[in-house]
DNA sequence: AACTTATTTTGAACGTTGTTTTTTATTTTA
DNA sequence: TAAAATAAAAAACAACGTTCAAAATAAGTT
């Protein structure tokens, strides 16, 4: 058969991504198949491997979608100053990883085999989250240098992504902490020990 | 057929253990399966579900093993100070999480079935990590209530996790900064930030 | 010692997976 | 209109985890 033509190959594309995301929402990772989104889409295995190159991919661009979903909601942050916005970011972060928990464990635990290169758009979408804290640092620290924007900005999103892993899969074995203070302590006192004084005239 | 009598359960579980790492080693995750690791020490798959459960409990084994191991390497660094002490456990850490990769990736990554409930035993090999900080800091703030502590310790941990695990997948994007520089950074402005001193006198 | 009963390993079967290859139907081109 | 190119579907394949009935050994009984 061929060539129905009701939908282009970026149709089914998207279909494709959205399918799988449901499906991933109210299935888990466990009730996601290349098959059932296929069949969810009316389509079959080897239409969506001629269009995507493989399964892997195709959980690759539902990642992508993933990321950028993520980076918007970020963006999306309001703060009066720049300390109170990193703080911000992190909570948004961890609420985003919960909300939508399954399609953040897949951008982080896909693994590609050795003939599936990462797309460069990939890790240009995860630098982008790196650069939204770049830019508050700047702004705490004026005075330093880039390079230590760069790795202070690691640190900081190093901290906030482990404690949110660990806490999306109940690892962190503090009932009694909320994470919440867990991100807020780490932002709060590495600043601090960084140097960064809020508005505090102090010796 | 039955009871070849060659090993007894106890035994099989140790063999299928090790064979499973062995061939996460050397052949990744993708490599891994429940019919290579029986074949691999003569048995067949029936047999090793019947002693474990399922696959998924063949794997947890393999992450407790891996836990176990990665705790013992913890336990072995020595240092002059309390804070030196937590520096060297987060570096080795990483280390270890680089050395054993794909083993210290199925620690994290390994998700049971809701029919699987996780052995109270994998929960307390990860709380003993936590531990071996919680102590450290002891040392560090005496003054310091223990709900303290053990928050303190979650934000160590949770951020040399995090650092890790990213650098693991290469998703730090920043080849010019070192994972070592990053870990103590981390650790050194963080307790900094808490209000460590180191034996320094001042205001 | 022979027979019966349990026990335990196995081999075959099942349903599902991603992928490859072949077939078939449609579209485009000559 | 016929031939060539194309694209979707169907079928086949190999591998997976798991289940289940059969088979072979061990243990228990007479």
């Amino acid at each position: 058969m061929a060539r129905r033509k009701e939908h282009s190959h970026d149709e089914i594309r998207a279909m494709a991504i959205q399918a799988a995301t449901e499906l991933l929402i109210d299935q888990g990772a466990i009730g996601l198949s290349l098959r059932k989104v296929a069949s969810q889409i009316g389509y079959v295995p080897s239409t969506l491997i001629n269009i995507f190159g493989s399964y892997n991919y195709l959980l690759l661009a539902v990642s992508e979608s993933t990321l950028r979903t993520l980076h918007d909601r970020l963006t999306g942050v309001r703060a009066t100053d720049s300390l109170g916005k990193i703080i911000a970011m992190a909570w948004e972060y961890s609420q985003f990883a919960h909300e939508q928990r399954q399609a953040f464990k897949l951008v982080f635990e896909l693994q590609l085999l050795d003939s599936e290169p990462l797309p460069e758009s990939q890790g240009q979408l995860i630098a982008g989250l790196f650069t939204l804290i770049e830019r508050e640092l700047a702004q705490l620290f004026p005075e330093v240098t880039q390079a230590q924007h760069l790795s202070m900005s690691r640190v900081l999103w190093g901290g906030i992504h482990g404690l949110t892993s660990l806490s999306l899969d109940n690892k962190l074995f503090a009932e009694s902490l909320s994470l919440r203070d867990l991100l807020e302590s780490h932002v709060q006192a590495y600043l601090q020990g960084m140097g960064y004084q809020k508005e505090l005239s102090c010796c």
